[in-house]
DNA sequence: CCCCCCCC
């Protein structure tokens, strides 16, 4: 527990001004002084607090700050902020805003940063929805006091425990959410999704990775899918590493996936042991030095099933749903026929359909839709006779021609570009291609076969090697890396770090743990808000020192 | 003093 020492003698200062015969002072000092005790000696766990309790003190760190709202109802035409507070004995609760509050509160609560609360309301939440806490929720009103403090918690307190990826769904199957780290290995635009009762809301897919290069993808909703999502995006060069809690498994259409939820909070490179050593490990050499993404789709081919081309034609219904599967074909040829884009709707991704009055996306119903290009490569690909059209967006397409697409597509003009003659090279060269069996179509006659395939891998050795002489030797020199990272993910055991981590570490032992980018971060969430930060709230004055005891 | 728990 923590305890406030107050750096300034106060019973000095009280003898001091009694000399100055302004009682009136004294007084409002005095009682500036108890308020200021009462403060510093009854800050409590958030899990003591009771409904309608008056006093109270708490220290808390703000998990996650949503948006401001505007309130939409005819009688109560105002505002409401809403945040996640969590203490350093873990206990999590919601803290809600309303107008006045939040005019004097949104430059003053920063995401991340610690703060003692004190006077505002503990009230019972609306039962009818999921809270972090079961049976409790703040009410911030512009009386209540707030004042920040340098304390930081670690994140393991505030998850419950950090499941492994592949403990996931049975874990889900006993608790209703699951809290786990990662670090980022995708994130995707964010779409508006259309609700079924007319409301909109928002999503973007993000996947992260764990140390044994598992994926796993989550699904943003809501603000989420804005705000964090778009820190995600933007800082996704850095490698960050993430702690989601409160995560939701659901099941759609037979395929297990991860959603966030009102409850949920994403905390970014945060100060625990485990995502440390991720970190550390992240960062080494040699996995600093190839793509990690890469190896990742070779660790999925390794695990998916292997089927040929043939099987796929020909009896198409055995294959099960939603499972990974490879073939393996030779490339052909690229085709040329279409431009290697189609029309995508902005908002949803989807192809559009030209009418009369424009473009229209066939599944949202929008008429006159924006477009872009959704760029992606054609493949005609052979094994024997058996012949398949293979599409390849973005990644797979990338790890194929050494470029994006869209470089691909400026380049590829100029014939003597290199990325033309590394795709040029791709011809006849054989290759592992990795695909969701309900990524699969049949042709209408059942001649042909068309897969978009999720990544590429190459079949055999020195496809490249013809380029030229520099990337050859870079080529070996990261092959060998590779060969040693794959030994070694494949020589780690399923559980091999971080259960007994968490049970050895102690939320109370300070632990010196440098976090490099944590500036540029903080300076990162100031940008995002550009909200300047107004003055410190009145009644605490005084330096006021935090001390472990 | 508020509220949807979502979609392919």
């Amino acid at each position: 527990m923590s305890r406030l020492i107050l750096s300034c003698n106060y019973k000095l200062l009280i003898r001091r001004r009694r000399n100055h015969k302004q009682e009136n002072r004294i007084l409002s000092n005095w009682i500036q002084i108890q308020s200021l005790t009462m403060f510093a000696e009854s800050i409590i766990p958030i899990n003591s607090l009771q409904s309608n309790q008056k006093i109270w003190t708490i220290e808390a760190m703000v998990l996650r700050q949503e948006i401001i709202e505007t309130l939409n109802n005819v009688q109560n035409n105002g505002k409401i902020w809403k945040m996640i507070l969590a203490d350093n004995m873990g206990t999590k609760i919601q803290a809600v805003m309303f107008n006045e509050a939040i005019r004097k509160f949104e430059g003053i609560f920063q995401y991340s940063k610690a703060y003692l609360i004190s006077n505002g309301t503990v009230k019972k939440p609306n039962e009818k929805f999921a809270n972090v806490h079961p049976s409790l929720e703040l009410v911030l009103q512009q009386h209540t006091n707030v004042q920040e403090t340098t304390s930081t918690f670690d994140a393991h307190i505030f998850a419950n425990e950090f499941v492994k990826f592949k403990k996931i769904q049975k874990h889900i199957e006993i608790n209703p959410y699951v809290d786990i780290f990662g670090f980022v290995s995708s994130v995707g635009q964010s779409y508006v999704i259309k609700k079924k009762n007319g409301g909109e809301t928002h999503k973007r897919e993000i996947t992260i990775m764990n140390k044994e290069l598992d994926s796993l993808p989550i699904t943003l909703w809501g603000d989420m899918a804005l705000n964090e999502g778009q820190m995600l995006q933007e800082n996704f060069d850095k490698k960050q590493i993430i702690v989601v809690s409160n995560l939701n498994g659901t099941t759609y259409q037979g395929q297990f996936q991860l959603s966030t939820t009102n409850m949920s909070t994403i905390q970014f490179d945060p100060h625990c042991v485990q995502v440390q050593k991720l970190k550390k490990w992240l960062h080494s050499s040699p996995t600093n030095e190839i793509d990690v993404q890469q190896l990742a789709v070779e660790k999925k081919i390794k695990q998916a099933k292997e089927i040929n081309i043939r099987d796929l034609l020909t009896n198409p219904s055995p294959i099960m749903e939603n499972t990974l599967y490879y073939f393996q074909a030779t490339i052909d040829d690229v085709e040329k026929k279409d431009q290697p884009w189609y029309d995508g709707y902005r908002v949803c991704n989807k192809r559009l359909t030209e009418t009369r009055e424009g473009l229209e996306c066939y599944k949202c119903d929008t008429k006159n839709a924006e477009s872009i290009p959704r760029y992606h490569i054609r493949l005609e690909v052979i094994d024997g006779n058996d012949k398949a059209i293979v599409i390849l967006f973005d990644e797979p397409a990338t790890s194929l021609i050494g470029c994006t697409i869209l470089d691909y597509i400026n380049s590829v003009r100029k014939f003597t570009s290199h990325f033309y003659k590394k795709m040029v090279s791709c011809k006849s060269m054989q290759y592992k291609f990795l695909f969701n069996s309900n990524r699969v179509t049949h042709s209408a006659t059942g001649q042909t076969l068309t897969i978009i395939a999720q990544g590429i891998e190459t079949a055999q050795a020195d496809n490249f090697a013809k380029i030229n002489e520099a990337e050859t030797h870079e080529t070996k020199k990261k092959r060998q890396l590779k060969k040693k990272i794959v030994e070694a993910i494949d020589a780690v055991e399923p559980t091999p770090i971080e259960d007994e981590d968490i049970n050895k570490s102690n939320p109370n032992e300070k632990e010196l743990i440098e976090i490099e980018d944590d500036e540029n971060l903080n300076a990162f969430y100031k940008r995002q808000k550009q909200i300047p930060r107004k003055k410190k709230p009145t009644i605490l004055k005084k330096k006021i020192k935090l001390e472990n005891v």
